[in-house]
RNA sequence: GGAGAGAUGGCUGAGUGGCCGAUAGCGCCGGCUUGCUAAGCCGGUGUACUCCGCAAGGGGUACCGAGGGUUCGAAUCCCUCUCUCUCCGCCA
């Protein structure tokens, strides 16, 4: 959520980056119910407060004089009533208004449409030529009985899926890998709920624009299944104000992570590649609210995802996404992509984001600067390493001729020594 | 699931209808005292919105877990909910 003082103060500025993101927002409408909201409020603070002193003088009244005295009050009173109703419905709307407007995509953004319009920024490794036919995860998978889609489809409907034998072990020790590496950072590790309250989802910015994507529980409770670890480590200190000097805060957060897919029908159906269920390690950084440290540490969660990729020794590119395919809620994104030799292409497996006070505003995320001023946190997080995604990578790239696949030596430690998995 | 107790400012903890945005202590900040430190003394110390002011600053309103209600007036009374703790039951 943007400060409804900067969109005051720049509603131009808010106007061209929702064109720029490709989102309808009418800036001249929510500054005009904002001065409406404002200007009933300086009515219903100045009733109050004659009702608050005339409440004193009855009290210091002769008791004989009050009943005639409160009787007037409770004419005003009513009056009053009415014009806080219509105060509060006007400030709900504004509210469900200022939800929905986007952060402002920084100028580093590319113009765009759409993902075709990403603009790559760096590319490491080079794809592999086979001299075999290479499979595609899915029939390595049947080879070497790694993965039940059938089974998992008839338990959970379709992108559902188990995980068998080396395969199983193998995700264990991809996310263990990249969660021991983040630690060796500094990173705090944490083991989250994943099942949250919905303002804790509005909080962090996927409600009210992807409500579609979360699976939720019934009326009984207010729960929401997360999609990524992002939201209860972002959200951990909720309504809370830190202290400055222990910012920042760097946390990696192992968890498991669900989407509804909705409207993903006939897309990326063969496969591991979209799923309902995945495992992420998950790197989140809260701190002060300066631009210039946000964007260094953008940079350094990237790098971090690189480097684990290239422990993988898995080829990817980086792009830097549009402002058409960027989020609400998002300053700026860099998506990671790795080669998946099935899709004879890149495909997201990483995706890292800034968001400023975006985040942070809404979940009351605040810290005390050294002079004493309280100000709102900045928030950024990145994937560290993607169970389903990084699996496929790892088998289509790594698989030799007989169906067998080599494990990248960072990896063996996590796989008792071995340096192969599916050898015959 | 059953029974009970609770939720107040950074923390501890008073406060059962008007004198309470809230006693006190701790912590923190400033000052004084003091060879240094410790102790002591004095003062200050919540958040949000809003109005006035160039500013320093000042005024108003809201907030005592959340939401409703009673009342001229609610931290205080009533209702609902959430959370915490204790005991019992069940259970990974």
């Amino acid at each position: 959520m943007l400060d409804i003082k900067f969109i005051r103060a720049e509603p131009a500025l808010v106007q061209a980056g929702a064109a720029k993101k490709r989102i309808a927002v009418d800036v001249d409408a929510i500054l005009a119910l904002d001065k409406q909201v404002r200007e009933l409020g300086v009515v219903i603070d100045d009733m109050r407060s004659r009702q608050k002193s005339a409440s004193k003088r009855i009290g210091e009244a002769p008791a004989a004089e009050r009943p005639r005295l409160a009787e007037e009050q409770k004419r005003e009173k009513a009056a009053l009533q009415e014009q806080e109703r219509e105060h509060s419905a006007l400030q709900a709307r504004l509210r469900e208004l200022l939800l929905r407007v986007p952060n402002v995509p920084a100028a580093e953004v590319p113009e765009g449409r759409d993902d075709s319009e990403n603009v790559e920024v760096k590319r490491w490794g080079t794809p592999r030529s086979f001299d075999f036919e290479p499979r595609d995860h899915i029939a390595l998978g049947e080879l070497h009985d790694w993965i039940d889609v059938e089974r998992g489809a008839r338990i959970a409907g379709s992108r559902n899926y188990f995980l068998k034998g080396d395969l199983s072990l193998l995700e264990g020790a991809v996310l263990r890998f990249a969660l021991d590496r983040m630690v060796a950072k500094g990173f705090l590790p944490m083991s989250v709920p994943t099942l949250v309250r919905s303002d804790v989802m509005v909080g962090t910015g996927y409600f009210p624009g992807g409500v579609e994507q979360a699976y939720r529980c019934d009326e009984r409770d207010d729960l929401c299944l997360v999609g990524t670890a992002e939201v209860p480590v972002t959200a951990y200190h909720q309504d809370e104000i830190l202290d400055g000097q222990s910012l920042p805060r760097k946390y990696v957060a192992w968890s498991s992570c669900y989407r509804r897919e909705a409207g993903t029908y006939g897309k990326d159906t063969r496969g591991l590649y979209r799923v309902h269920q995945f495992q992420k390690v998950e790197q989140v950084i809260v701190d002060v609210a300066d631009p210039a440290r946000s964007l260094a540490h953008h940079h350094d969660i990237v790098r971090n995802a690189e480097e684990v990729l290239e422990a993988f020794e898995l080829p990817y590119r980086v792009v830097n996404v549009c402002g058409g395919d960027l989020g609400a809620p998002q300053v700026q994104k860099f998506d990671i992509e790795t080669w998946m030799p099935s899709r004879r292409a890149y495909g997201e497996t990483h995706s890292a984001s800034r968001f400023h006070e975006y985040q942070a505003r809404r979940l009351n995320l605040r810290y005390r600067d050294p002079e004493g001023v309280v100000r709102v946190c900045h928030t950024l997080n990145n994937t560290v390493a993607a169970s389903a995604r990084m699996l496929i990578a790892l088998l289509e790239n790594h698989q030799e001729a007989d169906g067998s696949v080599r494990l990248p030596a960072a990896l063996r430690p996590y796989m008792g020594g071995r340096e192969r998995i599916g050898a015959r």
